[in-house]
DNA sequence: TTGTATGCGTTATCAA
DNA sequence: TTGATAACGCATACAA
């Protein structure tokens, strides 16, 4: 347990002043180029490390980006995740994450936390139940930068980073249409949520255009559980005419369910086609292969960190952008190809 | 972009030292109660939050803990991580996160990194190329403690919390034994990670008790990955003679490669039968369910958290525990039941 | 039970 | 190009 070194210990050593050993270590441009090289020589020889909470303490500024999301534990989410911290990291940022379980109560505490913490700026997603910013009105009065990102609410001062969610329910309906369907069960999460409102707006849309029915019975809202999927099969069979499409807005939820359908004897996508939602790895491990939205997770994470880093450089106003829209894209599988007989499972 | 406002403020306003605020701010016995009553509500008043960097500049520690794994978008990963975080936010850490994506020289960068940050403690995953722990000397050096978790190096001073992947490898060779396979073929990752080290010396265990045949055409070293599964089958089909069950030590992998099978034609479990490993959420949508083994994912990172925890607050000293052992459980589904007609798919 | 005084390690301002 | 000095906000040893 040694002595930590700190930037006196290096200017004695060097009979220099500890303002010149800190300006050299910062690489400022008013130190001679021999002074610097010499004092970073020193302090790698003295194993000297800086001081991050001195430093902050000066600067004001904490170089961590705070993180909430709904949950850790979720496919899509960990890939978004892996995107911020590999930008985060390239930036010298650190990332301090904690997930709200999807409890608006949890995410107020989060919040908390993350202000106390200090840290420069903060990337959300939305538990499911909540139901505005309120509690992030102490960044926004401090001028701290709020990104939204996947689960958002539109607001003035902060980015949202999101997909077209209600092109995306329009793409997939379309696309069962295109396969013959004629009546599409669409089960959904939360619709306090814009991902999950969106994507059932794009729904309604889709059957609108095509004079499909819709209505009450045909839209679902659910948590999207592995057994909402297994309930689900226990509603189709207990409805007076069945689907022959399905649009659920996860991978997972849609896979269960598939399995659960074919043990009730359904034929997919013969029967019932169905499409889901995110491109979760399961998506290409269930048979037949899943059709779904492809959700550019990490780039979502890297964009949301990298817009979030380079307003706190300055190299970007949020006022000037509010939304931002990545694509998504349709990928076709066996579960819902009707039409092309033979079915592109990889 | 109010001022901040300090404990010297609040003093000055009740017309108290600061050093009684602060006392008060953080329970001290010594301090009157009703005092500590008044500083708290004139506090919250003023809408006063703590410096932790000031606070941590003078107690010399950080209140965070470094996690470092090598991918954030696994499903075990993140039920790990999930865990981890559920612990911390309850004894009012911080959790900084990053991963080494598998490159031990990020695992390097990354372990700077959190020493400079001053991370109280460190939790540690291994990266799969990483061949010893010289990197950590620094946080030996200074007995800041470092535990060790899924993939990790035995090492004095350093907790271990692992489950015990011999015993597991065992246990699910034994199973496929049971089941009447007489050729077992078992795929793995690095050999240099005594997860997968010690699951093939549990497999290579498990034949020799029962007088099987096994050697290097049995014994696959890959990156289990998901074309890993994909060109299990090509080699399988390449085989004199093909094996009859097939243990593989990651679910994700096994499960594209019974997708694979099945495809060329394969029953499974009837030609072969296949148990995976970690009980991954992919393990119950595949058809038929995989056998697998649970690992329990939360609880390790809960516990990895709690011990460092522990730990840090002297509630427990690591040297006298140096490993943790977690339960792992064998669950049979239908991708190996032979003996048992009916399968047990959910 | 409370107050005084000091230092934690940096960086920014001003001066040289 | 470098140096002296004063904060940053808090927690503690010592005094009262």
């Amino acid at each position: 347990m040694q002595k930590e070194i700190t930037i006196y210990d290096i200017a004695k050593q060097l009979e220099l002043s500890p303002a010149t050993v800190s300006r050299a270590l910062n690489d400022h441009p008013a130190i001679n180029q021999n002074t610097k090289t010499l004092v970073a020589n020193k302090a790698m020889e003295m194993g000297y490390r800086s001081n991050m909470f001195a430093s902050n303490l000066r600067r004001q500024r904490t170089k961590t980006i705070g993180v909430i999301v709904p949950r850790l534990d979720s496919a899509f989410m960990s890939t978004v995740l892996s995107g911020m911290e590999k930008v985060a990291n390239e930036s010298s940022y650190n990332l301090i994450i904690s997930q709200s379980l999807e409890s608006v109560t949890k995410e107020i505490a989060n919040a908390k936390t993350m202000f106390d913490s200090r840290v420069d700026g903060l990337l959300v997603s939305l538990a499911s139940d909540t139901d505005n910013l309120d509690h992030f009105n102490t960044f926004f009065r401090k001028g701290i930068p709020l990104i939204l990102f996947d689960r958002v609410i539109a607001q003035k001062n902060c980015i949202n980073i999101v997909i077209d969610n209600q092109k995306a329910g329009y793409d997939a309906t379309i696309h069962l249409i295109n396969q013959g369907c004629k009546r599409i069960l669409h089960v959904t999460g939360s619709l306090k949520r814009n991902v999950y409102a969106d994507r059932l707006r794009g729904y309604k849309l889709a059957l609108l255009e095509h004079g499909l029915t819709g209505g009450a019975e045909l839209e679902r809202s659910t948590n999207l559980t592995r057994q909402d999927g297994l309930d689900l099969v226990n509603y189709i069979k207990s409805m007076a005419i069945p689907p022959d499409g399905l649009f659920i807005a996860s991978d997972f939820c849609a896979a269960t369910c598939i399995t659960a359908l074919k043990q009730s004897g359904f034929s997919v996508p013969t029967d019932i086609a169905v499409v889901g939602f995110n491109d979760d790895p399961v998506s290409l491990v269930i048979d037949p292969g899943l059709t779904t939205i492809h959700y550019p997770g990490q780039e979502m994470g890297e964009i949301a960190a990298q817009s979030l880093i380079n307003h706190l450089n300055g190299l970007l106003r949020l006022s000037t952008t509010n939304t931002i829209l990545l694509n998504h894209e349709l990928v076709v599988r066996g579960s819902s190809q009707r039409v092309v007989s033979q079915s592109t499972l990889p």
